[in-house]
DNA sequence: AGAGAATGAAACGCATCCGTAACGATTACT
DNA sequence: AGTAATCGTTACGGATGCGTTTCATTCTCT
């Protein structure tokens, strides 16, 4: 199913979810976070920082800190890996899950007045 | 037309269009600022600081310097308004236009695999 | 002309983020 | 065992953003 969107649509989807994000009581999370957040979320377990890192084309240090950022509201968790004790398996959590089922919900709810 | 988007297909989306973010040479904005840029060059002119920030709802300062980091690469411009010179004029620029086209065209084609 | 309102910018303090370069812990290799 | 490689974190220096408050300029209204 192949609906081309128009410019002026794409961009007002665009701008709604992300002025509903600024609003938002929500944390609003970086561009990067997100982008983090959401690559958790729907690719496949194990997550460690080097695949995030590799995978989203940033440093390691940029993982790390947007996974101490995000879990400090946890909406995303660590663990060792009890396998090789180098690596750090990322998890994800109930809030993050509903953090991402908002943001769904608006864009959702916002691309179907196109 | 509505085409209800899965969350899956809306999570999709988001992630992917940010991650080209991420990774474009373009000037990476906040969310705020890429909202402030949208809210100028889809809404009729003329804008000025403090319409902006009241349909954004967001405080001047913050208008002002996200016209003051987009105006330093060239996305948007400022004038005087001669009529009344307290305000400024918020301007879009050949730039600016360009780089939302550019992210137009990026949520267009990845809308088109839902 | 003069008091007051309105507009945008600047100042201040605070928090966050980035890139690079070290660093400690753990595992792999020989 | 002992050296080298891997992994994630921390440290450092710098840049950027935000909220609130203050400020200079310009207009309005009497």
């Amino acid at each position: 199913m192949s609906i081309p969107l128009g410019t002026a649509q794409a961009l007002k989807l665009w701008h709604d979810v992300n002025l509903a994000q600024v609003h938002g009581d929500g944390a609003d999370l970086s561009v990067r976070q997100v982008t983090i957040l959401l690559t958790i979320y729907m690719e496949a377990p194990p997550h460690t920082i080097r695949d995030l890192a590799q995978k989203l084309q940033v440093s390691k240090p940029v993982i790390t800190r947007a996974l101490d950022s995000m879990g400090k509201i946890d909406l995303v968790a660590r663990r060792r890996d009890d396998a090789d004790r180098r690596n750090v398996l990322v998890q994800r959590t109930v809030k993050g899950a509903l953090y991402l089922d908002r943001l769904a919900d608006l864009i959702g709810l916002n691309s179907k007045n196109l």
